[in-house]
DNA sequence: CCCACTAACCTAACGCTGTTCGGTTAGTTG
DNA sequence: CAACTAACCGAACAGCGTTAGGTTAGTGGG
């Protein structure tokens, strides 16, 4: 075969049977010859599209993430910005759990991803503080998320035995397992976070910049 | 050639000049050719010591997190004995940030792992924290830890942009960007364990366990 | 002492990977 | 209509983890 009447391929579909694969089979299946076997294609063709697999990889892994919600940073409550943002991102990586390691190990050169961090950024500030501070809010931040969203949803510790046992010492509801740990991931998540804002407040009432006054 | 009177390999001498490439070339030069040949062998040999490449990086990263300090929740203080653990995790990750994501990743059935993993949770219970909130503070402690040291170590991220705009608006200091770079990353990393710590200790007096009437 | 066995090395290969080269043809522009 | 670009293809490259099968050195048992 040789150019088709009509295109078989575009960014578009390239990315979603990328993102569909992904979330079936699971990263690591992901290669260039069963994506384009997925799109009826050989796996040359996708190269007229995306220069490297990396470069495809990044451009899923920003759709993935274009619901992230840093819109409450423009009240001035600062708490509230970093939660809602916080629970989103959260949320989004929870879509995707396969994709967590592309969007975790960056490299954050992602346009969608600059513009968020520098609404967090804005945000702080703007809520009064120092811009050194903001930084370093923001990336503890979204480590908390990340880290607690790997440990959920990736699947990779096996320190899970104890959380069964917390709850169920007994194991005749073994069949709600999946649903206990969802629960159990979801208070963890939160009591983290909640300790991590409650622990600021403090720290901010001492090095707020002071607009009024 | 066929088996050498003298051994040419052993386990120890595996692992080292595997760690030692990881730290020279990044964890993605690692591949057991490559190996092989630091060590005037042919790849195959290496399988005679470890049935794969997953099992050797495993025990790397088990070798490399064995000073991890743990001790320190023998005096019933919680704080401490959380703030010298993560302190100490977070000192091991620096010593082999190419290493970082074989660690980050899991999956953690490690030997030493799980041993420090319980010596934590064992901490927080006998200082009075229900065992379930122990797993959670235990989770949450690891991942600010590991997130931390992925931002600051594997350099996958470019948000950095800021920071040194923030303490260094003119650029007259550029020679001394690492150093400062390492700084920064230092007191974020504080300001998240002690947030995090302070916002804990509220929640501590609500749900403790009181052992003495 | 020697025989059987195992351990530790080797070469060669399998099937996989990301990517590139060069060829063919469809659509587009001058 | 010619020149060019875009989108597909087959074939190949170098590299990967791993395995099979061969060879020899050391070891334990009769």
């Amino acid at each position: 075969m040789a150019r088709p009447k009509t295109p078989l391929l575009s960014r578009p579909a390239i990315r979603e049977a990328a993102l569909a694969l992904i979330d079936r089979d699971g990263l690591e299946k992901l290669s260039m010859r069963r994506l384009a076997q997925e799109l009826d294609v050989r796996a040359a063709s996708l190269y007229s599209h995306y220069r490297t697999k990396e470069e495809l990889l990044s451009e899923v892994a920003e759709e993935a993430t274009t619901h992230i919600d840093v819109s409450a940073f423009g009240g001035g409550d600062w708490r509230e910005g970093l939660a809602v943002w916080a629970r989103s991102y959260r949320a989004a990586l929870a879509r995707h759990p396969n994709l967590l390691p592309v969007i975790a190990a960056g490299p954050g050169r992602r346009e969608e991803a600059l513009r968020r961090a520098d609404a967090v950024h804005g945000g702080l500030v703007g809520a009064g503080w120092p811009p050194r501070y903001a930084t370093m809010i923001g990336a503890s931040t979204k480590y908390l998320v990340v880290g607690a969203a790997t440990h959920s949803f990736a699947g990779g510790f096996d320190d899970d035995v104890w959380v069964y046992q917390d709850r169920y010492p007994n194991l005749s509801q073994a069949h709600r397992l999946a649903e206990v740990a969802a629960e159990i991931d979801e208070d963890s998540f939160e009591l983290a976070l909640l300790a991590f804002l409650d622990g600021l407040t403090p720290v901010y009432e001492r090095v707020r910049v002071r607009t009024e006054g």
